[in-house]
DNA sequence: CATCCGTGGTG
DNA sequence: TCACCAAGGAT
């Protein structure tokens, strides 16, 4: 059998292996507050959280930070603030109420899989990981971290953080993504029959408080002496990742309407793809190299008012803006007229939101909730 | 399995 | 400023 092509790291003989007990007794300490959590010393009286909450917060912090998330879990859970309730509710509302935390399709399916629950599961989270896997937009992360956090399955939850920590404690040179059975491997040894709720937690809450991408704070880790990449003296260059494609810039072409009453032109993008299922105004499709020609919604005095640009995960776009001022018609095609004091409530992201703002000269930004 | 899918904070 | 990347999933 040849060695792996990476260098495999020896474990010193005076460093102690990594114990859950360390980062658990590091947790009771520093366990971060958070909306959806309940506390260490609650989970100890046997206290768990709503699997219903879990699974809201961990649908919305797929790739988003907490500090962008902590604001819409609280806004979901005051409007929903049970599983049916979600599931009784428009569609067209929770994607307007996701608008602006970006990956669409998590609002859809996340009421996907709140109808699923109540339909088939008599409005109970399933808590196995095979049961919460077959679950839209429940995947591999999710399943195990709601197992683990609302049920303590002994599951190994792995997220960037936890690839992040486990990489760097064991010093895997091999890049991502191909560690990442490696990780799932190394995180199952690791992971506790007592309280994997909180491990998964405090996991989670190593790697974004002390073992974060840059500078970690190696000096205040529970697990400083048991971590190989520190030994070595390189831990903040762990993990390694294959260098990702560069992004090209598409253009396009946006028209705005305005009515004489404030109301502007928009239309559903499909369900499918891109956005699909939140509103836009008519426009171009958005292409490589040029704008495509795109006629205008209707004959107006089509005025521009400059570019707007924003950046999607693997494309930059910059948008022409045209704008018109125009008297009361019906709406074209598959069009309809937005209200001006529904903008903010509505189900724009946040491109056509710019979009707007350059056309109305007002913010169109969704007002976030005080923290 | 590689690609597609948003946005905002951060150093 | 800008590259990085965050509690990933679906196809």
């Amino acid at each position: 059998m040849e060695p792996p092509a990476f260098r495999s790291q020896v474990r010193l003989s005076h460093m102690p292996a990594p114990s859950a007990t360390a980062l658990l007794d590091w947790y009771d300490v520093h366990a971060r507050r958070l909306p959806w959590r309940v506390s260490p010393e609650d989970r100890k009286l046997g206290i768990l959280p709503d699997p219903y909450r879990i699974w809201l917060s961990e649908v919305m912090l797929q790739q988003t930070t907490v500090a962008a998330v902590k604001g819409y879990f609280l806004d979901f859970l005051e409007r929903w603030p049970s599983l049916p309730a979600l599931a009784a509710a428009p569609r067209d509302e929770v994607m307007a109420a996701w608008a602006g935390l970006g990956y669409y399709s998590r609002a859809r399916n996340l009421k996907a899989c709140a109808e699923a629950v109540a339909r088939h599961h008599d409005g109970r989270f399933p808590d196995t990981l095979e049961g919460l896997a077959a679950l839209p937009g429940i995947g591999p992360y999710t399943a195990a971290a709601i197992a683990a956090i609302a049920f303590d399955v002994p599951a190994a939850v792995v997220d960037g953080n936890v690839e992040r920590v486990v990489a760097r404690l064991f010093a895997l040179e091999t890049p991502l993504p191909d560690v990442k059975p490696e990780i799932r491997r190394l995180t199952a040894t690791l992971t506790p029959q007592k309280r994997p709720g909180d491990f998964a937690q405090a996991m989670m809450d190593l790697g974004a408080t002390i073992c974060t991408p840059k500078r970690p704070a190696c000096a205040l880790c529970p697990w400083s002496e048991s971590c190989l990449a520190r030994q070595r003296g390189d831990a903040e260059t762990l993990p390694r990742r294959k260098a990702k494609a560069e992004r090209p810039t598409r253009y396009g072409i946006s028209f705005v309407a305005r009515r004489h009453d404030g109301a502007i032109l928009v239309r559903r993008r499909p369900d499918k793809g891109l956005l699909g299922g939140m509103l836009e105004v008519p426009g171009s499709d958005w292409r490589e190299g040029a704008a495509p020609e795109v006629a205008a919604p209707f004959q107006a005095g089509w005025k521009s008012v400059g570019e707007i640009e924003h950046t999607f995960t693997h494309f930059h776009l910059i948008l022409s803006v045209k704008a018109a001022d125009v008297g009361d018609r019906p709406p074209p095609d598959d069009c309809f007229w937005l209200d001006a004091a529904a903008v903010a409530g509505e189900a724009l992201p946040t491109v056509m939101r710019k979009v707007v703002e350059a056309a109305t000269g007002r913010s169109a930004r969704r007002t976030r909730r005080s923290l």
